[in-house]
DNA sequence: GACACGTGGAG
DNA sequence: TCTCCAAGTGT
């Protein structure tokens, strides 16, 4: 969960989680769904999926319990290089040192590093591991980690309560805030498109399962065209439309913007019949809240419904 | 190595 | 309002 995610937006989730699912064994008897819709809000869903997968593995194949190295936890669903080390440091005592943002960000100002991210990474990563084994790794990292999410903070650096700031080479340059040197980002493009808002004869709506993978991946969506760089035509839509006819252009736009596009949606509301999906499901408004709907979505469903009052 | 992959809080 | 970015991973 912690994964390019703050605590304090995890908290509630993990604590939820834990509740629903005290262990490996409950979270592998979950189906994939809940654990979507408990994860919904909480983005990059591909972690959830991994997650369960996880839970699963270690279930199956490690009688429920966790491989105790970092080779053996890093063969796991969404244990990639820092998680495997965090947890070989932390939970099992190994000598390693993973290497989070927060430690590249701490190590980058310690020792003044001009080489922009992402490629500075590994240089980072060996700095931070050139002070030794260390004696208690898991309260090391901890440190590490802790100081750069508290003291050594991305921006307004408190260097006056850091107790490493005598040894901290960006301090000395007057704006340890410029490190770590970053390269400039694109510009994000903005994709359009349109959704079908589709009503049946007795005010349902009509919703469906995305592909697994990509994109809001197994969550649910109101269908739409492609999103791309020119919005279809209204009559495109209408023409292409997978369910229902008699549409009505609901006003304004809904926005949203993912990590590496802009968003721009209309919705045409329209009615409609039959199940010419298989993941397709019509379902009241009142019952969206047992859906796994992504942040976008919800955006739509509430458009819309603000839109009829 | 580069890109895809969400969301919400902070400044 | 807008930009930045967070206990990264998979392809």
């Amino acid at each position: 969960m912690l994964q390019q995610t703050t605590v304090i937006t995890v908290g509630p989730y993990y604590r939820s989680f834990l509740g629903r699912w005290p262990n490996v064994a409950a979270l592998a008897a979950a189906e994939l769904d809940e654990v979507l819709h408990a994860w919904q809000g909480l983005g990059y869903y591909a972690r959830a999926r991994n997650l369960h997968k996880c839970a699963r593995v270690v279930a199956d194949e490690y009688g429920g319990k966790f491989p105790d190295t970092e080779e053996g936890l890093r063969t796991l669903p969404g244990i990639g290089a820092y998680t495997a080390a965090a947890v070989a440091a932390i939970a099992f005592d190994r000598p390693t040192v993973p290497v989070d943002g927060n430690i590249e960000r701490v190590m980058a100002r310690l020792h003044a590093v001009t080489e922009p991210l992402p490629g500075a990474k590994t240089r980072l990563a060996e700095l931070a591991r050139g002070y030794g084994v260390p004696a208690r790794p898991g309260d090391f990292a901890q440190a590490l980690m802790d100081l750069g999410a508290t003291i050594c903070t991305p921006r307004n650096p408190t260097c006056a309560l850091c107790p490493l700031s005598k040894h901290c080479d960006a301090r000395g340059t007057g704006a340890p805030d410029e490190f770590p040197k970053r390269l400039p980002k694109g510009k994000k493009p903005t994709r359009k498109g349109i959704v079908y808002w589709v009503e049946d004869s007795i005010g349902r709506i009509y919703v469906r399962r995305r592909a697994e993978r990509g994109l809001l991946g197994g969550m649910m969506e109101f269908p739409s065209t492609e999103w791309e760089e020119r919005s279809p035509s209204l009559a495109v839509a209408k023409r292409d439309a997978p369910v229902g006819q008699a549409w009505h252009r609901v006003p304004g736009i809904v926005e949203h913007t993912f990590t590496h596009f802009h968003l721009e949606l209309s919705v045409i509301r329209g009615r409609g019949e039959g199940h010419p999906d298989d993941s397709g499901v019509w379902i009241a408004v009142e019952e969206f809240k047992d859906l796994a709907l992504p942040t976008l979505m919800k955006k739509v469903a509430g458009h819309v419904l603000s839109a009829l009052n």
